[in-house]
RNA sequence: GCGCUCGUAGCUCAACGGGAAAGAGCACCGGUCUUCUAAGCCGGUGGUUGCAGGUUCGACUCCUGCCGAGCGCGCCA
């Protein structure tokens, strides 16, 4: 009895186990079937020979030989060859590749994916402190993180969005003072260095400011000048800029009262948290499922001493005091050095509420009742310093069995008609992400920042990525959706009759037997450059396991410029006219090969949170202007 | 100085726990619209994988040294 023929999808698995089969027992794992390495050699290969020839000492090629002779290869397989040093090159039928377009339309949006039955991950990104507008660099991570959740997601994973405030502590008491003194300010004069000084300050926190009291909370203009003045000096005495950020807080507490001000400094985090919560909105981020809060889910629950304390407890000798202060041994564990948890001012160290908020990540459940079987934390990469010592402090608290990541995000630049656009966070002027977003729109943003590998740095062409032609990834890629889209719409209103009823079934995903019917139908159109694309359609679900499996969302990125966009552009330009193909069955194929590409193309965009347009353009001719173009 | 990341075509980058003759895109050259989106498609030119060793049947991939680049090295966050 011929068993019932596997999803193209399933292929690999099951020539894998074939040839398992035929080594055993000798490897103690099924052998690779990949890709070959070299075009026009197969469609699949394995090193299986190479594998098994390491075991037994024999030569490489006479044990592919052996191989061929004894493994029982499944229906789909056309043929196979030993190649090269010993690999085994395998060829599928034709109709074996085009039958995916049957799969992708039976499985729809859940081509490619499985069944949510994966780890359970915390995936933390972005975490920018609240202290300013996000910039590009965030947006990178932003863009990140977002899609490595969605790819997870995709793959089985459970995935737990985070993004860890820190909206408390003296950064953003400096913020308060600085939000609440900019507006008082005489015209010319400036806050000192050490506060914040950004224009964002104005936008951002006249209106909350506008609701502060009159009297206490304002200053007489010569209250504001004896203040700035009196910062200015603490600044020089002290030699450091943090004497004048001082300063201004205590003058502002003491304007305040304690209480009053804290309010204050919780109105000013909020303001800003509410504002990069729109900016990655923009950006088409998925809110995330928590905003874990240093002020309300760390400081307030006293979290970070009781943390201290199971530290001192679980890791007896991990914690010493010295200076006055308590330290944490991250040296042992490959840290340069040891740690300030607490410093000799009773005032714990940043470290330690980061330590705190690893400890509640640790204890607390996932998803389906259990911890976390991994956390990721998606890190700046000049943030790479800090990774031994988290490494550390999460080992310490037990976590020992929970896999710790940190994929670290390179930097970004930005390029301008080849020149770098500036940007300097010191004088308050930002390359901020809203800006960059306003300039090439969010989907140019998106796909940009996860083109490269996330620890390699970046560089965006920003003119590449306004133009609207296939020099930009962004631009062909969508418009290889948005051409299908225009051909698959038009078939459905010429139609009428019986072909309304083709390209009805064609659109509508999965619907009783669809996919076998439609693979029978697919052998009606097997040109090569449906083949072709079929290949690549095929292609599809392993790619997404290998983004996840690697945490790199640029592989999607590739997959959708330099395989599967090119393939429906070419096979839509070489079978031409497929609305007005009189075979209705041969139609209707072409026109469900269609479908399924359109169907990949819109998962790819989807999961790198792009949008997949129906169309693309109407009436505005613009070319980029190369002459004349004003301005 | 120490640490982390990295060095691949003229440019920007890939290469799945080592696997065949290292791949794309751009740039450059040449074709292609009485046809559903030609803002597209088809063809062509390009390499001592920074340098020198080592491990291996086999190295862009692992190890050592050197050269070069970026980032980090507070009782800051």
């Amino acid at each position: 009895m011929p068993s019932p023929s596997p999803f193209p999808s399933e292929y690999r698995d099951a020539i894998a186990r074939a040839f398992a089969r035929a080594c055993a027992p000798a490897l103690e794992r099924p052998p690779p079937v990949g890709k070959p390495r070299v075009a026009g050699r197969g469609d699949l290969a394995t090193p299986a020979a190479l594998m098994l020839a390491k075991v037994t000492g024999e030569n490489p090629r006479e044990a592919a030989k052996r191989l061929l002779q004894n493994a029982s290869l499944p229906d789909f397989v056309d043929g196979a060859e030993v190649a090269g040093a010993g690999f085994i090159n395998i060829r599928l039928k034709p109709e074996a590749k085009t039958a995916v377009v049957g799969e992708i339309l039976q499985k729809g949006a859940r081509y490619g994916s499985r069944p949510q039955e994966g780890e359970t991950v915390l995936l933390e990104f972005v975490s920018a402190n609240p202290t300013g507008p996000l910039h590009i660099g965030h947006g990178r991570a932003a863009a990140y993180g977002d899609s490595l959740a969605k790819i997870l997601a995709f793959s089985g994973a459970r995935v737990w969005r985070e993004y860890y405030l820190n909206d408390a502590g003296r950064q953003i008491d400096i913020l308060a003072a600085s939000a609440w003194l900019r507006p008082q300010l005489p015209p010319g004069e400036t806050l000192p260095e050490g506060a914040y000084r950004g224009d964002y300050l104005a936008e951002y926190f006249s209106a909350a400011a506008a609701e502060l009291p009159q009297d206490g909370c304002r200053l007489s203009p010569e209250e504001v000048a004896a203040l700035l003045a009196q910062s200015r000096e603490a600044a020089k005495a002290a030699n450091t800029e943090d004497a004048a950020a001082d300063a201004l807080v205590n003058a502002a507490k003491t304007a305040f009262g304690e209480e009053a001000f804290a309010k204050w400094s919780a109105k000013v985090a909020a303001v800003m948290r509410d504002s990069i919560s729109a900016d990655l909105r923009t950006m088409g981020v998925e809110d995330f499922h928590r905003w874990f809060s240093e002020r309300d889910d760390l400081r307030s629950g006293g979290k970070i001493p009781q943390a201290l304390e199971e530290l001192a407890q679980k890791a007896p000798g991990a914690l010493y005091e010295k200076d006055g202060a308590l330290w944490f041994k991250s040296a042992e564990s490959g840290d340069d050095k040891d740690r300030v948890l607490r410093r000799a001012n009773g005032e714990h160290t940043y470290f330690a509420a980061d330590a705190a908020y690893h400890r509640d990540k640790l204890a607390r459940a996932a998803p389906g009742g259990k911890p976390f079987a991994r956390l990721i934390n998606v890190l700046g990469a000049d943030h790479h310093g800090y990774v031994p010592r988290i490494a550390a402090v999460v080992r310490a608290f037990g976590g020992a069995e929970v896999a710790l990541e940190i994929p670290l995000i390179q930097f970004v630049a930005l390029y301008e008609d080849g020149a770098r656009v500036k940007m300097s966070t010191r004088a308050g002027k930002f390359a901020s992400l809203a800006e960059m977003i306003a300039a090439i729109g969010a989907d140019a943003a998106r796909y940009f920042f996860v083109s490269r590998r996330n620890d390699q740095h970046l560089d965006v062409d920003m003119r590449l990525a306004r133009a609207k032609n296939k020099k930009n990834p962004v631009y062909y890629i969508q418009y290889a959706h948005a051409r299908l889209c225009a051909v698959l719409k038009r078939a459905q209103e010429n139609g009428g009759g019986n072909s309304g009823d083709d390209v009805n079934s064609v659109n509508g995903g999965d619907g009783g037997d669809g996919g076998d019917s439609t693979a029978r139908n697919m052998q009606l159109a097997q040109e090569p450059a449906a083949v072709v694309l079929c290949e690549r359609l095929m292609a599809f679900p392993d790619l997404i396991a290998r983004a996840a499996q690697n945490r790199a969302p640029h592989l999607l990125a590739a997959y959708l410029l330099e395989e599967l966009a090119p393939a429906a552009n070419s096979y839509y330009e070489k079978t031409p006219r497929i609305i007005r193909e009189k075979n209705p069955d041969r139609k209707r194929a072409r026109l469900s090969l269609l479908a399924a590409a359109r169907a990949v193309l819109a998962s790819g965009l989807t999961l790198l949170g792009m949008s997949a347009p129906q169309r693309m353009y109407s009436d505005d001719a613009d070319d980029d202007g190369n002459n004349g173009g004003g301005q």
